[in-house]
RNA sequence: ACGAAUCAUAGCGCCCA
């Protein structure tokens, strides 16, 4: 079982949980029980992939097979919610693996309080982060780090601050990440200064920027619109040996296409994908916005179609970029089609996707169908800002 | 042998013009 494992973990990690799975069939054929292990390698590969009904079948072949989940299981299951937006299934989640009396380790809950960081209910985080030090817990670099960056998030760079000394007065190394975050942050606040600070105090640390310092940093000259500043950073790395990522080639295609050059962004995707750093949702999301917002509808669907074929999945930025171009052009029932398309592809409708849609209708002139629409998103739990 | 923290993309409003 164990060796088993390994090679599945290893199929599963280049992409080819199909023959992992072929694996895992064989191995039941010939009388060898997967464990725990070797199905949260599938339950890993289906997350990551956001297929939901893989992880479903992978959890009822445990329950079949006898296998329990264990706290790993719980963190990628959580993680997964997480990630596609549903953080009450989370909460969930994390409440039934403490009903099953499995006791949460400081992954578990660093995973937790991530995502209530991410939703913005940072209340419930730092009740959890209080729950994990009475049980008893060591918090670490990775749990500070989280609620760091919640803070980070939500302007609160005095909270974060703090945090940051009591990591120090509990002897937790400060790491790039602690870092990154903060200099995220503070570009965030439009404070590019104090995000050159921290700069400095890491490598008196001896922590050269990475590939993190330059995104981060472009992106902070980006808000302030020192667009040319930012290309320059961008640039500049390739100087400095550090190698650009997908990240960094979709923040030059997402400026070239805010100016509207999109030569340029379409010669940036064919230069990234010949380095090896494939485009991935985010990237092509970039490029449908620009196209949607210049009125190019055509050429917007075409990349979306383009996606596809190279397997990456739209999401809710894809559909609301999309809605909202069609909507800007008058075309309501195209927008609203595709609004109707997104439960099926799971996807969740957020207040970005519903004020794009009512705040179209009601431009249109049709306002009884925008409030409707209003009151289908209360409905939803969703609160307007 | 499994799992956790940092970067890029969307709407409305506000401000400015």
């Amino acid at each position: 079982v164990y060796s088993m494992t390994l090679v599945i973990g290893e199929l599963c990690k280049r992409g080819e949980v199909d023959k992992g799975k072929g694996l895992l069939d064989e191995m039941v054929g010939r009388g060898v029980k997967p464990n725990e292990f070797t199905y949260n390698t599938f339950v890993d590969a289906f997350v990551k992939k956001l297929d939901f009904v893989g992880v479903k079948k992978i959890l009822s072949e445990m329950e079949k097979n006898g296998v329990s989940l264990n706290v790993a299981t719980y963190t990628l299951l959580i993680e997964g919610y997480g990630s596609s937006g549903k953080i009450e299934e989370a909460e969930r989640l994390f409440e039934e693996m403490q009903g099953k009396g499995i006791e949460g380790d400081v992954h578990v809950y660093t995973t937790m309080i991530s995502w209530l960081c991410k939703s913005g209910n940072l209340k419930s985080a730092f009740t959890l982060f209080d729950e994990l030090v009475e049980r008893g817990l060591v918090p670490n670099a990775h749990t500070y780090g989280a609620l760091i960056n919640g803070l980070c998030k939500a302007g609160q760079m005095e909270a974060a601050e703090t945090l940051l000394n009591e990591m120090q007065t509990k002897g937790i190394n400060l790491n790039r990440v602690i870092f990154n975050t903060l200099m995220d942050g503070y570009c965030k606040q439009g404070r590019i200064d104090e995000a050159w600070r921290l700069q400095s105090v890491m490598e008196k640390k001896g922590l050269q920027p990475d590939v993190f310092v330059y995104n981060i940093i472009a992106t902070g000259l980006c808000k302030l619109n020192q667009h040319e500043e930012a290309k320059r950073c961008l640039l500049s790395m390739v100087d400095r040996d550090v190698a650009p990522n997908t990240v960094t080639y979709t923040t030059l295609i997402d400026l070239y296409c805010k100016e509207g050059n999109f030569v340029e962004a379409k010669r940036i995707l064919r230069e990234m994908e010949n380095k090896g750093q494939n485009p991935n949702t985010v990237t092509y999301n970039a490029l449908i916005d620009g196209h949607c917002k210049k009125g190019r509808m055509k050429e917007a669907h075409k990349l979306r179609n383009e996606m596809e074929s190279k397997g990456l999945v739209p999401d809710v930025y894809t559909y609301t970029s999309l809605i909202h171009g069609e909507c800007i052009f008058g075309r309501i029932d195209e927008a609203l089609k595709l609004f109707h398309e997104m439960p099926a592809k799971n996807l969740v409708r957020n207040v970005v996707t519903y004020s794009a849609l009512i705040s179209g209708l009601s431009k249109d002139g049709r306002s009884d169908e925008a409030f409707r629409l209003y009151d289908e998103m209360i409905e939803a739990g969703l609160t307007p800002d």
